[in-house]
RNA sequence: GGGCGGUUAGCUCAGUUGGUUAGAGCACAUGCUUGACAUGCAUGAGGCCACUGGUUCGAGUCCAGUACCGCCCA
C-alpha cells in the first residue's frame, strides 16, 4: 500500500500526469506477459494491433481519438483480468515519406535522382529516427497503455519477411501477376498509385468538338467534305487515338459503322465502331477512343482489338508517337492541337464543360491513365472469402451500417496495382533474367538463379519498384505477431479481438487485412471491425494544415490535460459518426476530472477519528447503514451496470454520460452532501459514521475503477490516495474491475423522494426571494413509509433546505393544524410549510403557486383524455393503465392540495 | 446517377424493444467567498423533436414521401 499523501488543493494534471505514465512503464503492466500483469492464463486473450500511423507524420486529432478509444477498450479488458495486448508500431508511408524527404532535400538543392536510391534511403532512415520518437512520445502523453516490448516498423526485416513470402504464396498461387495495363499515373510524384489514391474532384473543364475526316474508300484519302464530329475533354489524346466509337443503336451513324476516320497530326486512319458504352446523348454522340490512356476507352480498344499508343512521357510530356508535339507538356500540347486544329477548320466548338478531375491524394497533380508493365493482385477471389467472413458473422462491422458499404466494395473490386514507381518501400521481390524469364522469390538475398533457365543470380535483375505501402499495411495483423513463422504471440494473439479504425480507411486498410489475413493465415484477422467517426471542426468541416482549423492534440494536453482530452474525444464519439470538436470541450473533461479530485479530497478530509489514518480497507458494516447509504451503494451498481453495458456494446460515449452523472449529479451533489453531516456529528455512534464514511470510501473507489479507461491518470493518482484492501495491486491499472452490487430499491426511493422535496423547498425559498443563508422552521408531512428515512436524514434535510427547526407531522391534517400559513411546498408524496414572516402567501409566492397550479392541471387534463379513451384502457397493456391511473390520482391530489392553499 | 448518415433548447449532443411531464453539458438570467471544489454551489428561463402523410389506444421513437446539410461510390 502506498502512503496517503496530502492532495493538492486544485487540480493540476502536469503535475503528475508524467511520473504516473513513468510508474506504469516501471512496473511493466502495459505487456500481458510484462512484470506487473495480473493477467488470467486462463481467460481469452484480449487484442488490438494499432493502426500504425504514419512514421513522419504528426499526431493529430483523429490519432487521440483512435488511441484513446483504443486505450479505453484494453486498460477496462486489462481490469477483467484477461490476458491484454495492445501492440503498437509505425507506418513507413512511401509516397507520404518520400514527398516530405524531398521537401527537405530540395532546401539543399538536392532531389531523389542527385542523391540516388542509395543514399536517398540513407537520408530516408536518418530523418524517420529523428521522427520515430516524437511520434512514440506523442503516444505516451496521451496515456496509450502500449505494449512497447513489442512495438514494429513496417520497414522491419520481420514485415519485409511477410512481404516477401507472401508475395511468393500468391505468385505461385497465380493470384500475383505481372502485366502490361492502364494504371493511374501521377506525373508529380512519378509514380502509379491505386485507385483509392485518386481523388474525382469536381472542375470545369472544357469539351471541343472536332472533325475527324471519313477516308475516301477508294482513294484512301480523307475526304474534304465527310467527316465525323466527335466531342472530347482531352484534345492532346488524339495522338493516340486508335478508334472511333458510336452508339450501335445510333441511326445517324449507322451507316459509318466500318469505315475509317483519318486522325489529324498524326495521320492514322482508325475504324468507327460500334459499342455499347457510348451514351448518344453526350457530345456529337461520337467519341475517340485512346485505349492507352483513358479506362474505358482501355477496355473498348480490348474489346474491338484496337492499337494502342502511349503518347505521354512518365513526366506527361508528349512523347515520341507525338510527331510534332513531342516534348510540349500535355497542357502545351492540347492549347497548340486546338489551335491548329482551328486552323484547319476542324474545330467545330469549344464549351464549357463541369467535369470530375482524377487527381492524386498526394500531390494533387491530375492523373494520367497510362499503360505500364506492374505487378498485380488479382483481389476476386481474396475478396471473396472476406465478404463470406463478414457475412457469416465471423468479423462484425459496428456500426452493422458499414457492411452495405462494404459489401459493395469487395463486390465491384477491381485488381489492385502493387507496383509504385519509388524508393522508400519493400522492393518487389521479382527477378528477370535477359531471355525474360520471372523469378519471384522469398528469400532476403534473392533467387540463386533463374527458376525457368539455367542463368545464375549475377545475370539477374531485380524489379526497381517497390510495394504499395498497403501491401505491407495489409499484412500488418500476421507480421506484427510473426507470420510466416507459427510464434507463440501468433498462435496466442491471432486473430485480434477489436480492429479500430476511422471509417475513412476501411477499404485502403481493414478490406486489405481481411483479404491476407483470411488467405494466408486462414482465419479472419479480427472479430469486430470497430469504425470510429472524424474529428471535424467546430463547423464540420475537415480539419488540415492548409485550412489553419487543427487542434493540435499536444497543446491540448498541456492546456487542460491528458484525462480532459480523452474525455472530450470519448464523450464526443458514437460509432461511424463525426464529431465537430471545439476547445471548450476540453474544460468539460477537466472540470469532471477537478470535480473527481476535489470529492476525493474530501473524502479523506472527512476519515472518522476512530479510524486510523493508514486502516486497511473495510466493507461498510451492513448493520450500520442508513438510507443515504444504501443509497449510494445501489446508485453505484446502477453505475457499474451502465458502464458494463455501454462497453460492451462499444457505446463508449454511454460510459462518460454516465459516470460523469453518477459521479457529479449522484455520489458528490447528494452522496457526499447527505454524509456531511452524519460525519460531522459528534453524537452519532462510531459504528455509524464509519459505516458512512467506508460507504464512501468504496463507492469512490468503485468511481475511480469505472472511470479509469477514459481518464487514466487522475483515477490513477487518486486511487493512490485512498485506503486499500489487502487484495488490491499498487496500481490501478492492474486492479480489478468492479462487479455490479444488488440494487436497492427501497433506498433509491427514499432518498429521491427526499431529494424532490429539498428541491422543492430550495425552489420555494428562491422564487420568493428568500435571502439562501437564512435558517427557517419548517413543518413536514411524511408518509408512512418514508419516516424511517426521514428521521434518519432529518439533519441533512435541514441543512439542504435550509430549515431549521424541522418539525415532522404524521399526516397533512396535522401539518395544516401545525402550520396553516408559511410556503406551501409540495413535493410528490411530501408536503411542506416554511415559516416566514407573512402569514399569506406573498405575491410572488403565489404566482409560483399557480404555476405549479397551471402545470399540473395542464398535465391532469392530459391524463383524465387518456384514461376516458376505451380504447386505451382495452388494448394498452394492464401496467401502462395502472401506471395512468395512479398518475392521475396524484395529479388529482395535487390540484386539490395546491387549489386549497391559494384558496385560503 | 446509386448508396449511407444527419435534421431534438442559442451551440454540441443523449433519448434503450413505441408507454406517464423530451434530458445533459456549454452559453444565458438571478442569487451565493455554505466547511471538497468559483475548474464551484443553488435556482431559473429556453423545444410545432425539419416538413407531409400513414400505422397505432398511444409516435421524437415505426413506415412512406418531401426539403435541406454532409459523406461514400460511379
Amino acid at each position: 500500500m502506498t502512503e496517503q499523501q496530502e492532495l493538492a488543493k486544485a487540480y493540476r494534471p502536469a503535475d503528475f500526469e508524467g511520473a504516473i505514465y513513468e510508474r506504469w512503464l516501471a512496473a511493466d503492466v502495459f505487456a500481458p506477459d510484462g512484470k506487473g500483469s495480473r493477467a488470467d492464463e486462463a481467460k481469452e486473450p484480449f487484442v488490438i494491433i494499432q493502426p500504425p500511423p504514419n512514421i513522419t507524420g504528426a499526431l493529430h486529432l483523429g490519432h487521440a481519438l483512435t488511441s484513446t478509444i483504443e486505450d479505453v477498450l484494453i486498460r477496462h479488458a486489462r481490469m477483467t483480468g484477461r490476458p491484454t495486448l495492445w501492440l503498437p508500431g509505425l507506418d513507413h508511408a512511401s509516397i507520404a515519406a518520400q514527398y516530405v524527404l524531398d521537401q527537405i532535400i530540395a532546401k539543399d538543392g538536392e532531389t531523389r535522382e542527385s542523391l540516388g536510391r542509395e543514399r536517398y534511403l540513407e537520408r530516408m532512415w536518418q530523418f524517420i529516427n529523428s521522427t520515430r520518437e516524437v511520434m512514440l512520445g506523442q503516444q505516451r502523453r496521451i496515456g496509450a497503455s502500449l505494449d512497447w516490448s513489442r512495438l514494429r516498423f513496417t520497414m522491419d526485416e520481420g514485415s519485409a519477411r511477410a512481404v516477401r513470402v507472401s508475395f511468393k504464396q500468391l505468385y505461385d498461387e497465380g493470384l500475383a501477376y505481372r502485366t502490361e495495363a492502364l494504371v493511374n499515373w501521377c506525373p508529380g510524384c512519378r509514380t502509379s498509385v491505386s485507385d483509392l489514391e485518386v481523388i474525382p474532384t469536381e472542375e470545369t473543364g472544357s469539351l471541343w468538338t472536332l472533325r475527324y475526316h471519313l477516308v475516301d474508300e477508294t482513294t484512301g484519302e480523307p475526304s474534304a467534305t465527310e467527316w465525323i464530329s466527335v466531342a472530347t475533354t482531352r484534345p492532346e489524346t488524339i495522338l493516340g487515338d486508335t478508334g472511333v466509337a458510336v452508339h450501335p443503336d445510333d441511326a445517324r451513324y449507322a451507316a459509318l459503322v466500318g469505315r475509317h476516320a483519318r486522325i489529324p497530326f498524326v495521320e492514322r486512319d482508325v475504324p468507327i465502331i460500334a459499342d455499347d458504352v457510348v451514351d448518344p446523348a453526350f457530345g456529337t454522340g461520337a467519341v475517340k477512343i485512346t485505349p492507352a490512356h483513358d479506362r474505358t476507352d482501355y477496355e473498348m480498344g480490348q474489346r474491338h482489338g484496337l492499337a494502342m499508343i502511349t503518347v505521354l512521357a512518365d513526366d506527361a510530356t508528349v512523347n515520341e508517337h507525338g510527331g510534332a508535339y513531342a516534348g510540349l507538356d500535355r497542357y502545351a500540347a492540347r492549347e497548340a492541337i486546338v489551335q491548329d486544329l482551328d486552323a484547319r477548320g476542324d474545330l467545330e466548338a469549344t464549351r464549357p464543360h463541369p467535369m470530375l478531375i482524377g487527381r492524386c491524394q498526394r500531390s494533387n497533380d491530375v492523373i494520367e491513365p497510362r499503360l505500364k508493365t506492374q505487378w498485380f493482385v488479382r483481389v476476386g477471389p481474396l475478396a471473396a472469402k472476406a465478404l463470406e467472413a463478414t457475412r457469416s458473422g465471423r468479423t462484425e462491422i459496428v456500426p452493422p451500417r458499414f457492411e452495405k458499404v462494404w459489401e459493395h466494395w469487395m463486390t465491384s473490386i477491381h485488381d489492385w496495382n502493387v507496383s509504385r514507381q519509388l524508393w522508400w518501400g519493400h522492393r518487389i521481390p521479382a527477378w528477370y533474367c535477359p531471355d525474360g524469364h520471372v523469378t519471384v522469390s522469398a528469400e532476403a538475398d534473392g533467387p540463386t538463379a533463374c527458376g525457368t533457365c539455367s542463368r545464375g543470380a549475377a545475370e539477374l535483375t531485380q524489379d526497381p519498384d517497390i510495394f504499395d505501402t498497403w501491401y505491407s499495411s495489409g499484412l500488418w495483423p500476421l507480421s506484427t505477431l510473426g507470420w510466416p513463422d507459427e510464434t507463440v504471440d501468433l498462435q496466442r494473439y491471432y486473430p485480434g479481438s477489436v480492429m479500430e479504425t476511422g471509417y475513412d480507411i476501411i477499404f485502403f486498410w481493414v478490406a486489405r487485412m481481411m483479404m491476407f489475413g483470411i488467405h494466408l493465415a486462414e482465419k479472419v484477422p479480427f472479430r469486430t471491425v470497430y469504425l470510429h467517426g472524424l474529428v471535424k471542426d467546430p463547423y464540420g468541416k475537415r480539419m488540415s494544415k492548409t485550412k489553419g482549423n487543427v487542434v493540435d492534440p499536444l497543446h491540448a494536453i498541456d492546456e487542460s490535460g491528458a484525462d480532459a482530452l480523452r474525455f472530450a474525444l470519448v464523450h464526443g464519439t458514437s460509432p461511424g459518426n463525426d464529431q465537430k470538436f471545439r476547445t471548450e470541450k476540453l474544460d468539460d473533461g477537466r472540470n469532471f476530472a477537478n470535480k473527481l479530485w476535489n470529492a476525493t479530497r474530501f473524502v479523506l478530509g472527512a476519515r472518522p477519528a476512530s479510524i486510523p489514518a493508514d486502516a486497511p480497507r473495510e466493507a461498510p458494516d451492513p448493520a450500520a447503514l442508513g438510507p443515504a447509504e444504501r443509497w449510494i451503494r445501489s446508485r453505484t451498481a446502477a453505475a457499474v451496470e451502465a458502464a458494463d453495458h455501454g462497453l460492451a456494446e462499444l457505446q463508449l460515449a454511454e460510459v462518460t454520460r454516465t459516470l460523469y452523472d453518477a459521479i457529479w449529479s449522484e455520489y458528490c451533489d447528494w452522496g457526499l452532501e447527505l454524509a456531511k453531516v452524519r460525519l460531522a456529528d459528534s453524537s452519532q455512534p462510531d459504528a455509524e459514521r464509519e459505516a458512512t464514511w467506508w460507504t464512501l470510501v468504496e463507492a469512490l473507489d468503485t468511481y475511480l475503477r469505472l472511470l479509469h479507461p477514459v481518464m487514466p491518470f487522475v483515477t490513477e493518482e487518486l486511487w493512490a490516495a485512498i485506503p486499500h484492501a489487502a487484495a488490491d495491486p499498487e496500481l490501478l491499472i492492474v486492479a480489478d474491475w468492479p462487479a455490479a452490487g444488488a440494487r436497492d430499491a427501497a433506498a433509491e426511493a427514499e432518498v429521491d423522494a427526499i431529494v424532490e422535496l429539498v428541491r422543492a423547498i430550495r425552489n420555494a425559498r428562491a422564487e420568493a426571494g428568500i435571502v439562501a443563508a437564512t435558517w427557517l422552521p419548517a413543518d413536514v408531512a411524511v408518509p408512512a413509509r418514508f419516516t424511517k428515512a426521514f428521521e434518519a436524514l432529518g439533519p441533512a434535510i435541514e441543512r439542504l433546505s435550509r430549515a431549521r427547526p424541522l418539525t415532522v407531522h404524521a399526516s397533512r391534517a396535522a401539518l395544516e393544524v401545525a402550520a396553516p400559513s408559511g410556503l406551501a411546498v409540495i413535493a410528490g408524496e411530501l408536503e411542506a410549510r416554511i415559516s416566514t414572516a407573512e402569514t399569506a402567501p406573498s405575491d410572488g409566492d403565489r404566482v409560483r403557486l399557480e404555476k405549479g397550479l397551471a402545470e399540473a392541471e395542464g398535465f391532469l387534463a392530459a391524463a383524465r383524455a387518456r384514461l376516458a379513451n376505451e380504447a386505451f384502457t382495452a388494448k394498452a397493456p394492464p401496467a401502462v393503465v395502472e401506471g395512468a391511473r395512479a398518475r392521475e390520482a396524484e395529479l388529482t391530489e395535487t390540484v386539490e392540495r395546491l387549489k386549497a392553499r391559494l384558496g385560503g
